[in-house]
DNA sequence: ATGGCTAACATGGTTAGA
């Protein structure tokens, strides 16, 4: 891999004081540059800022009591960090936003819905139709963009251990899938999709009923990428180690390499 | 069968996740 080479990943932690072993259990072998987490769980005053400088990060975070919560981790400096969605006044912490060596990542936690056709799901799309909105203005700016995070969204049927079952559920809904297709006709990449990519490889197990034995997952953790940049990723997966260590998160570790040099 | 498992907040049981 080149010297050169932006490793970018995205992670779910379910609680960021709770996964720190795993993260540096993680960061001790994975090549990765710069991370997005999400479902940190923690209010800002109480992120583990200390731990993640021990770990050779330097980090921003952008945090609420009990739910939610973005973080962007990086290996070297960040800049014009944003967080939440600029002229969208959203009380849940999900959107963090920084520039490394010239792209620009906006971290993503998509709200899950709950249930089709609750309060929830509403809330989803409509949120959904935001982030539409703030891509489009981002791109204009930045050419070199990657929007990360957990979209709550398995984009095909693919991407589901039992799309009949999932059948018209929230995750898998075609309004979602119709919101999700708006983010890519800006322009945007599902950069995994770029590879040939083993059957049945998913970033999400349920905790519940031995759905990692049963490999029962969906892909709902995503890399996406404007063309400019999508054009130089070399690689992108689904690191599932994690997934299978004590006490895990229950989403696995997406990561996606690009090459930026010329 | 709305069960199953985990985390936060709380300190028993509810809310939420996906």
């Amino acid at each position: 891999m080149s010297r050169d080479a932006l490793v970018l990943g995205t992670w779910n932690v379910n609680s960021l004081r709770v996964r720190l072993p795993h993260l540096e259990q993680w960061l001790a072998t994975s090549a990765v540059n710069v991370l997005g987490l999400q479902e940190t769980k923690t209010v800002d005053g109480d992120f583990p800022a200390a731990e993640i400088e021990r770990l050779g990060l330097v980090g921003s975070w952008h945090g609420q009591r009990t739910y939610n919560g973005v973080a962007l981790l990086s290996r070297e400096p960040v800049q014009d960090v944003v967080r939440g969605m600029p002229g969208y006044t959203d009380e849940q912490a999900r959107v963090i936003a920084g520039t490394v060596r010239g792209v620009r990542i906006i971290d993503v936690y998509v709200p899950n819905g709950q249930s089709v056709g609750s309060d929830k799901y509403a809330y989803k799309l409509e949120w959904l139709a935001r982030l539409r909105d703030y891509v489009a203005a981002e791109l204009e700016r930045h050419p070199r963009l990657a929007v990360v995070g957990d979209y709550n969204i398995a984009p095909a049927d693919a991407d589901v251990h039992d799309p009949a079952a999932w059948a018209g559920q929230v995750l898998v809904s075609d309004p979602e899938r119709t919101a999700l297709g708006a983010l890519l006709d800006l322009g945007l990449s599902d950069v995994f999709r770029r590879f040939e990519q083993a059957e049945r490889t998913f970033s999400w197990w349920d905790y519940r009923g031995g759905s990692l034995r049963r490999n029962a997952g969906l892909r709902i953790d995503l890399i996406l990428a404007s063309g400019d940049l999508a054009a130089r990723c070399t690689g992108c997966w689904v690191d599932a180690g994690p997934r299978r260590w004590e006490r895990p998160s229950d989403h696995a570790p997406v990561v996606a390499t690009f090459d930026l040099t010329g």
